[in-house]
DNA sequence: CATGAATGAGGATTCATTCAT
DNA sequence: GATGAATGAATCCTCATTCAT
């Protein structure tokens, strides 16, 4: 009873956030299928019963965790890309610190998910992401590409969208993979490591062939 | 009845391998949780009773299945990588062209199912392959690269590691997405395309620079 | 509807001893294996499912059963035996008379189902009520018979073991194999009886003979 | 090739025989549910497909084996009893020594099958069994009580029934209760020792009370 | 709102039985 | 006759979902 006094302290309201953030970590870490609702409930500190007052079903659970979570992941970046008094490199950079520059625990969990977690289980919530995350930044990344092509920053004969799949899906992969760095050796670099030196590596291959680039590493 | 013949006609020998064939691709398009053995048996042509002739359980026939055809996934190219007469860029892209140029209807299905449906299933099972697939195939590209930068052939402050990281997690990526490019619209780039531009952009990267020496990574 | 109603009337907290005292029933009945859970759950009228609310799976639920009847079923008789005023006789029969005397629906289950029903299918569980149960009777038997010797009471040249275990066997047997006495002719003889006159032969066969020491057996 | 060309040495007219008495041993080892048609098969050198060659499922196979040996168990002893110049007490020890005197390996099997094994699994044969066996030698003891009784060989108040069942199902569930003698501790009693004793406290139980009976234990 | 007992569909697994070889 | 691959019914067990309290 008194413990149950306890769980009454926190304001209902954030009932429905809690088991969202609770199922976030808890499908992430176990795979949808091996959760059981009553596991959710417990990360959450309430019942499974609980569950249903907020979300129709499980996979209604799952749907809005990756749709909350995954929006604010590739999200408002759209005033750098269109501040076009700044370099493109100066831009490229900055988005792609925006997006993997700083990975909390929660939005670690929420890539993993959808990267790995998810594909068989929501291949709808799957797809949209695709769509609406890496894809889109992914085509975002290549039309900075161009235009820095386009102004003579970069070499014009470089493949703009692979480069930006590369770096896109290659920098998700490592981050998601980051987790089994322990269990396997050599698997793991630091995430700061891992951005700064893949956007320098980036750009230096987007750099005109004989002249010297403009490579300024300031951050 | 005729199928019941035609079914006569294919070798008991050959069951056990059909059954892996089977279980690979409907594990890798439906999810392994999502499969029931009964399915793969129907894509065997056997029923699931069969199933249990060749194989203890469910998991120990998703471990065969992934042990067989991840071993010829990274195979042999030792000699290519020891062969040091040839210039590090011309090896580098034998390698890479081996591993990613042609994937087979087969190939694919193991490298998704490793990728995406498994981490929760079979966690031992994924992170032997992150050692022995990726990681590994990581390691000796940066040690290629490096070989290249002690001969002056790559620029000596690129990071190695960052670098064979992208290429090869970017890589398995895009190639796993590929699935999706029909629903995905932009997500597609041909395989061919994919690779020789990766090639292209990464040895890029690593070219010596007309200045040396703009940049200096921690370690 | 009316059926459900009515299960509604019974309260939650008795399920697991209504589920008990099912499993205990219908094991005996059927034998264990030829006994479905959901066999179980009706006769205690809830689905399977519940069961396993309460039991962690079937072997649970048979250990549990045998456990919690096979305590009371050679209980607390210490006094009876310590109580050295009385002359043996006496408390030989009030001891098997709590033993065997009364034989009510629960307790003859418990005994089927261990003496026929368990052996192959929960080996430890039946070793443990042979240890606790008949050899501990036995023993205790077997003491009070020399007990008896050493007094006068009985004959010294009686093999106390062997008495003691045929007539705690025979009984238990016997007590058995009464239910099957409707369909065997001549099987069955009253419980009141039976015990009557085991005790009597049992006491008769220990009784000091006119001439003494004609037999003597090696120990 | 060669292993097998072993196993045609042995005659085929003898394989339902083994089959017999493997099914025997392993049903009485592991009991009759718990045994698979290809553990009978392995222990008779045969596969399971061989078994439907000589039975017509697994039922029969259980039933003729116990037929076959339930009827040797309680077998030819009519001329004993038959034979009234004996006094009533010689033809007794005759008669029980018969049954329980020697217990072969083959012997404790059948009958631990039935008394432990069968009685769920084959009501009706375990109910033949129980009226053409133990029942029958419980009667035919009775009745030479009875006789003993008439001739004034045995006290005439005792209660011939009960010493005749308590004697058979005692000395039965000793005799499988030896199996378990190692594992439980005290619980066994050599067979030789069990019989001589049981028959000497039989004796003594029928024995007149006031004077001295004729007890003489040559063997 | 929350609880947790109860339900029952779903799927893994076992194994008696069949049958082509 | 014998083999052993294949079948499929049977049953344990899990867990999403419901609902009385």
């Amino acid at each position: 009873m008194g413990t149950k006094a306890l769980r009454w302290e926190r304001r209902p309201d954030e009932r429905p956030q809690e088991i969202l953030d609770a199922a976030l970590t808890v499908f992430a870490e176990r795979g949808y299928r091996n959760t059981r609702l009553e596991d959710v409930g417990e990360a959450a500190g309430v019942t499974k019963g609980a569950i249903y007052h907020y979300f129709a079903n499980k996979e209604a659970l799952l749907l809005r965790a990756i749709e909350q979570r995954s929006e604010e992941a590739f999200g408002r970046i759209e005033e750098i890309v269109r501040d076009k008094t700044a370099p493109v490199s100066t831009r490229l950079r900055l988005v792609v610190r925006r997006w993997f520059g700083s990975v909390t625990k929660e939005r670690l969990a929420v890539v993993t998910l959808l990267l790995q977690g998810i594909a068989h289980e929501a291949p709808d919530a799957f797809r949209r992401w695709l769509v609406g995350g890496p894809t889109a930044s992914m085509r975002l990344i290549a039309t900075l590409v161009r235009e820095g092509q386009e102004r003579g920053e970069f070499r014009p004969d470089a493949d703009a969208d692979v480069a930006a799949r590369l770096l896109v899906s290659g920098l998700l992969q490592q981050t998601v993979w980051q987790q089994y760095a322990e269990s396997v050796p050599d698997a793991g670099v630091e995430q700061e490591r891992l951005v700064d030196s893949a956007l320098e590596l980036f750009l230096h291959s987007l750099r005109p062939s004989g002249r010297s680039g403009a490579l300024r590493l300031k951050r």
